[in-house]
DNA sequence: TTTACTGCAAATATTTTGCAATATC
DNA sequence: GATATTGCAAAATATTTGCAGTAAA
């Protein structure tokens, strides 16, 4: 293993993340790669939303280098570990986010912006469901419409759309 | 327009799909080619999920050749028209569906087949559904898990896993 | 007659794979 | 020391694009 303290505090100290992917990987017979714990870091510390390319270049930015291929597959891994969920919404490109509580996902169509959203009810909602010969493992709501900041862009470029007309 | 009497029954026809598209058409100044007409009426007799591969492969089952480029050009066009709809699940390819009532999809994780099921108290709960800073237009709800089939199967051969270690 | 559309082939984008070098166990 | 993993480059896959010929308006 390579000398890089950060990922060596990282691997050492007791993080909960690092302490079920090492599971994961014992469980597996699999190997603790510096790449891994490098990547996992860095996907651990991102909040929202993000593609394999952004997410390679936030790891070299770290300053350590990564192979393309290893980050797909470690990312395989993470999501096999139930660590980490692909998204593809419609008309972009996939986006990875870690999994945390469920929670609902707002896309903006216009800005392809994503926000997600916790709703108490729909969650409650959800658990209550079940599904006649099929057994519910986890569940993506994805809500496709248009955030505040494109919708007010709009009706301006809708009313300039009209100034011009009455200046005809 | 090459003659293919099933294609042009189908344009004369006054189907509310062919209406639809009709409509689409004249309002963006497009043309009405009969590869559109011929991709339509396939898309349009399709009930479930098909990729563009199968796509393709059941139009020139027909009969009749389009190729790649304007399947995917003539997709393009019937989505923004809100006729069909893009759903790329977990680690599946690409897949569309012609656009009806609102359902949930159940994606069996160990199958792949798409299950689609309506649920007028799901409908009704989305319906009454109001979003922050949000203007929602449509939503897809995926439920991931696993399908009676496979559950008997998995039941089976872990059963069978039993027996051959009481064996030992 | 004009030009939007099609088909083909080539280009691009994304993900996967083969293999030699290397690091983990 | 044995071998799983890495990095690189090449391959596979999915989708888009340029352009000449064709057909819709």
């Amino acid at each position: 293993m390579k000398t890089d303290p950060n990922i060596e505090d990282f691997v050492a100290s007791n993080n909960p993340v690092v302490r079920k992917f090492n599971e994961y990987l014992d469980a597996h017979g699999m190997r603790k790669t510096t790449e891994r714990y490098a990547i996992l870091q860095r996907v651990m510390n991102i909040s929202g939303h993000f593609t394999i390319e952004e997410l390679q270049q936030l790891i070299e930015g770290d300053g350590f280098h990564v192979s393309r291929s290893t980050v797909y597959n470690t990312v395989e891994l993470l999501m096999e570990a139930k660590m980490l969920r692909r998204h593809v919404f419609e008309g972009m490109q996939a986006q990875y986010e870690r999994i945390t509580l469920p929670h609902t996902h707002l896309i903006c169509t216009t800005c392809g912006k994503v926000k997600e959203v916790r709703d108490q009810n729909f969650a409650a909602f959800m658990n209550a469901q079940r599904f006649n010969a099929f057994n519910s493992d986890h569940y993506c709501l994805y809500v496709y419409g248009t955030c505040s900041t494109c919708a007010r862009k709009l009706k301006r470029s809708h009313q300039s759309t009209k100034e011009k007309n009455k200046k005809r």
